[in-house]
DNA sequence: TTGTACGCGTTATCAA
DNA sequence: TTGATAACGCGTACAA
């Protein structure tokens, strides 16, 4: 095959008639080297391709890298609580590389909230940040606190454009919401939907802010609109689960006859939906929501939630946080978008997901 | 948090008062200590949570390491060239650590056979082998061949429980089946299946040997044996794309009203079949195969090909890679079973599985 | 049985 | 503007 010769920088150095030194102070555009000398490594530089050897770069420059996550606030959150899991195990990971990694939770507002956080994280004088902003008006205010400081930062989980991050780790959640749209159509394979209504479900506190709620509805309607003649009506409702009337509101929906489907945006509260759907003799209602959690795995595998859409926030903090070090210590061009797949879980593959730890 | 100070073996053997190279012998169980000092250095060990610094251990091991990984002749078959591509990335990805990755394809029989390249593999020196062994019986006589000269193998895509190799990776392909079994389901929803039949297909030329397609068959007869009440006839057919009758044989099937999806264990040959389904007029009949391969895709979209589940070869062999250095070079431990989710792919999914490149 | 010293490829510092 | 050289943490060879 190809010969494995390894060029070092001494080889390069040999080969131009340079010191160590100036090799270095090229390939780094240091400065500082005459423009004979320039001449000569770039010559040697155009004929063999240098790869830099990135364990002894690591072993060799003493200072440490300090990347800051921001997150959301994850008591009683499991989503939030899997991407906590990923952040430490990213600190052990890199713990040789020098890389020093802090996670912050923030709060939607008060004290711990994100722009504290930010002004903390900043403070700690972090090199890089690694933020799951899911507040547009607080984020916003953040992105400009990094700018200012000329802190690079990297989005997952949501995205927003205007942020202009190095590099967005997530799912493209209109087409998450279009996945739903088939899913739902799946469920219901013979019948025409034009008498029939489909409930997108928004849960949470602070919807108000949340941009990727908006996109997983905007793409559920376009699939019907776009994929299919009939015209099912597609009524969306954002609740607090917290809320006295929560269960009445959602059994209105249950006990309508002509609802045939529910679409549950936000991860945290499927589980809710699923035990009031299973007191209720609705088998012809298809349940849709997101993510492998622990109190959802039950209602899986009984059949009360037809499909899983998995986001995987373990893997995107994990590799938010890579990107980062990547760019930081390794210079590496990294992708400005990393669109994870969307993953589709049901009783038969729920276990393989499982069992396979990281995905 | 923790304080963050790196222990280093210099560090302990100040603590324990002896020198670096004692320290490094009782580490590494060389022996050749006083059970004085053994005891001093183990007290040390006890307090202190000593994690070696790969990174360094890597650059200072002046000894390279060599996996040979054997897999079928890709020519013509993308399911392995994308196998080949996984391996071709993990050569970069390991240059530095001073792992040289060498491939070796082989074929069912003939000079190439996986004897020989086993045989070859071996010549070289391999101090690990990552092996694919689609074929039962040359397989066999390949571990017995690695077992005598010890050298350690590890299997991806196809287990040999007998083989009893250091790890293996892949998917369950019982489960595999059950999944098709239930993603049939799906597709014919309010259907009873008491009239109806599927046609499990086994598409090539060797399938005689192959374990891994009659494991796919057994999954799928049982979940609708284990799920349903009703009993849908499941009709099982080996048939070489090459041979001339080969196209009427599947149009028998498709010719039959009674059928009402077709199952393809084989990744190769499922665009094929498509093309003949949709050249007939039976949108009732589902069809469910593996693997996003690029001729695959049209009829994905089209809608010809319902569900492919994603075996992604690529990662399963990087992942083989990945485990062997870890046993060879860095003496982790490595899981003795590793099993890769079972994908589903359908229309609205399978660009956010193409856009993320590594998946 | 023990300790010392060198090398891996890079970065960074200092003297020339 | 240059070149020489000491770290970085570990393995190892060699000397005591």
């Amino acid at each position: 095959m190809t010969n494995k010769v390894t060029v070092r920088i001494k080889d390069i150095a040999k080969m131009a008639g340079v010191s160590q030194g100036t090799v270095d102070r090229v390939l780094h555009k240091r400065g500082n080297v005459s423009s004979d000398a320039l001449a000569k490594v770039n010559a040697v530089l155009e004929k063999i391709h240098y790869r830099p050897n990135l364990i002894a770069r690591s072993l060799g420059k003493g200072k440490s890298v300090r990347i800051s996550v921001l997150l959301p606030y994850s008591n009683s959150d499991p989503y939030w609580e899997e991407a906590k899991m990923g952040i430490l195990q990213a600190q052990e990971n890199w713990d040789h590389y020098r890389v020093a990694i802090e996670p912050f939770f923030y709060e939607h507002d008060g004290e711990s909230s994100l722009e504290s956080m930010a002004m903390a994280a900043i403070n700690l004088k972090s090199d890089g940040i690694v933020i799951a902003p899911i507040y547009l008006a607080q984020a916003m205010t953040a992105f400009n606190l990094f700018q200012e400081n000329k802190i690079p930062y990297i989005l997952f989980n949501t995205n927003i454009v205007k942020a202009k991050p190095l590099s967005f780790i997530g799912q493209d959640l209109f087409q998450s919401g279009r996945l739903a749209g088939q899913l739902m159509s799946l469920m219901n394979c013979t019948e025409s939907f034009d008498a029939v209504e489909f409930v997108v479900l928004h849960i949470g506190e602070e919807f108000k802010d949340s941009v990727h709620l908006i996109e997983k509805e905007r793409g559920f309607r376009d699939y019907f609109k776009k994929n299919r003649k009939d015209n099912p009506k597609v009524i969306s409702v954002n609740i607090d689960s917290n809320k006295k009337s929560f269960k009445k509101e959602i059994e209105k929906f249950i006990e309508n006859p002509r609802v045939k489907g529910l679409f549950v945006t936000t991860s945290n509260s499927l589980s809710i939906v699923a035990s009031i759907l299973s007191t209720h003799d609705r088998d012809d209602i298809s349940l849709i929501g997101y993510d492998i959690l622990e109190k959802n795995l039950k209602f899986l595998k009984s059949g009360v939630i037809n499909f899983l859409i998995n986001q995987n926030p373990k893997r995107q903090a994990q590799q938010g946080i890579s990107h980062m070090v990547n760019h930081l210590l390794f210079h590496k061009k990294i992708p400005a978008n990393e669109l994870f797949p969307l993953e589709i879980i049901i009783q038969e593959n729920v276990d393989s997901y499982l069992s396979s730890g990281i995905h």
